[in-house]
DNA sequence: GCAAAACTTGCAAGCGCTTGCATAACAGTT
DNA sequence: AACTGTTATGCAAGCGCTTGCAAGTTTTGC
């Protein structure tokens, strides 16, 4: 009937409101938001009457007026079509405490998978002032991409490894920290081959084996890559790659995994191939996911602090808001020891084995 | 300087780009938008210059000016504060399939855990016309709610259990038909105790119940609340629960378990008791979670197609928005078949145990 | 009983973008 | 040279909401 379909709005408006309750859109425009301006009586009348009739203040509209969006843009580094799943459920954690923590200051989240840079729909639609800032859960491959949008856009906040340039407000577990400690701890229990399962073309991932690499350097012993396994951050692909684990055989006797995904792949294909774990094979994850400590035997790892990181974000997106210019910051690693590593050897040789 | 701090508005607009190209903004418009109503070397210039600058198109000015949000507003029926984490990688793999399902279709995802009939903020924001439509993923307790808000508002989709009322457009698995297979399963391999875990009073996890009885009524056996142990969702909780269950001792040896992460904490717990799984107690999950195939032993689920529920929970709101009124539907549930169940009973008499 | 000081409300001008319609520019026909 | 098509551009209205300012209505003070 009219011109566009997308003309057909049904929605009832601001000015349906205005009309039925005899006032002006200005009434309601107030009423709604609560003002001082208007009448309690007034007022009253016509949340009632928005009530009744479900109406709903256009969001566009009023951020259109305001000039804001009170929206915050969360963005997962994922290749589409690569990496067909997230399922690393560190992910859902950080988004959950995301949301909460950003509703908490009134804001809503758009999540999205597609970078800003990756935007080739013709013609239009570069990034959009659909959100007043964008956070980065992760850098994937995309660091130098990321770095580059933060520069331009002022308020970016991203998750993942960083403080070497000027990246932006980089926050983070001090992974290399991180690494360190889990190596140390393995060798401090007598383990001497640890291997390191991880891919370490990823950022995050290439600080946990630096962290690694330290620790193993400081007890004399020198990284080599045998030891070091190129495990996809997936878990499916880490399944695959630890599948050959056991041809290994007595190469090594600890692992290090980059993720905790990746350490119950691991787990699972040695206990399959009938090792004993943490008798042959101690094992030390990273993330401290909730299912870590439900394993059996429960999981060793490195704590990431997702609900203080979501929080410190949203804390460094919001003063970035109010124009400041906050700088990034590294939260702390914290080993989280647990039944799959054991007691250290020596101790081990006298009385039965764990617990 | 100016008079609202929020009118303090740097960003570059269209108009802007219209004086720089010397041109008009309606030029500019149908530039970005590829409009063949342009000539070609003026619409070259103007994207160049866009280019350069950075600009954006103002989506919220756009969505306003054009009647929709492009936006799909996905809801995690959460109860805030409450349930912290949602942590179940079923529900990440829900989202970052409806992303990709809804992203094909260029539309944002706007990501949220309060639903609408929640806000208390005084005043206005009630609904909000910020989304074209809104997903529900999962019922939790608000099965009325959600009901009426779909009567309410003609787009919605509910990733739940349905089918009963007039609830709008419900997609989910047939929870009853996988309660009943893997209940059915249990006892084909010998079973006769079986436990089943999971809080009943959630619809889907009642629906999976259901099935559950009805193979148990089919075999001649009578389901007890003795062995109905009332996990809670989260997988702390049901670690919490689990718990307890080598007090049971004898007394069952199967669980059937209304989530993975139900069942992997149940897992965890029985081998940290010293039972051995299938040969003790045989473990079926429900969801079919990434993690599912990688545990030891594997666990046999019920496996719930997540990325064609998210496909046709896109298809069917695209259909909404195009005004069609489409019936809800129940996707298959499919028995996974695992380590975890292991051998006919009868089979392991003779032979040593599992594989 | 009247002016001044509250209180309420409405007007109208935007917010940045899209688009129907009018207009200008420039061929291509007689 | 006048006329009709095309094609490229601009005008202006409008999307639904907010808000400074002005106007109207009470209430208060003396």
């Amino acid at each position: 009937m009219s011109k566009t379909a997308a003309k057909d709005r049904t929605q009832i408006t601001m000015r349906d409101i205005a009309r039925m309750a005899g006032v002006s859109e200005s009434t309601v425009s107030r009423a709604l938001a609560g003002s001082q301006l208007v009448a309690e009586h007034t007022r009253l009348r016509i949340l009632e009457l928005a009530r009744s009739t479900k109406y709903a203040v256009n969001e566009h509209a009023r951020n259109l007026a305001l000039g804001q969006t009170r929206t915050i843009e969360v963005l997962f580094p994922i290749e589409r079509g690569t990496l067909q799943r997230v399922s690393d459920p560190f992910f859902v954690d950080m988004v959950a405490e995301l949301i909460d923590a950003l509703s908490t200051h009134d804001y809503d989240v758009l999540l999205s998978t597609s970078p800003p840079w990756s935007e080739v729909r013709p013609g239009c639609a570069f990034l959009g002032g659909r959100a007043d800032g964008v956070i980065f859960v992760g850098q994937g491959r995309h660091r130098e991409e990321i770095a580059e949008f933060a520069r331009d856009n002022r308020i970016v906040v991203t998750w993942g490894a960083g403080g070497r340039r000027d990246e932006g407000c980089v926050i983070g577990t001090d992974n290399v920290r991180g690494g360190y400690l889990a190596a140390r701890h393995l060798i401090a229990l007598g383990r001497r081959q640890i291997a390191f399962l991880g891919d370490c073309t990823l950022p995050e991932i290439e600080e946990r084996y630096e962290g690694y690499c330290a620790a193993l350097r400081e007890a004399g012993m020198e990284p080599g890559d045998a030891l070091r396994i190129n495990a996809p951050f997936d878990i499916d692909g880490a399944r695959t790659v630890t599948v050959g684990l056991d041809r290994f055989g007595r190469h090594f006797d600890a692992i290090f995994a980059a993720s905790d995904m990746i350490a119950m792949a691991a787990m699972a294909n040695l206990q399959a191939a009938g090792a004993r774990i943490p008798d042959d094979v101690a094992v030390v994850g990273f993330d401290d996911v909730a299912m870590a400590a439900h394993m059996h035997p429960a999981l060793t790892t490195v704590r990431q602090n997702i609900a203080e990181g979501a929080q410190l974000m949203t804390a460094k997106i919001m003063a970035m808001l109010q124009g400041e210019k906050p700088k990034g910051e590294m939260l702390p690693a914290k080993l989280i020891i647990r039944d799959s590593c054991g007691a250290p050897l020596s101790m081990r040789q006298e009385s039965g084995d764990q617990t």
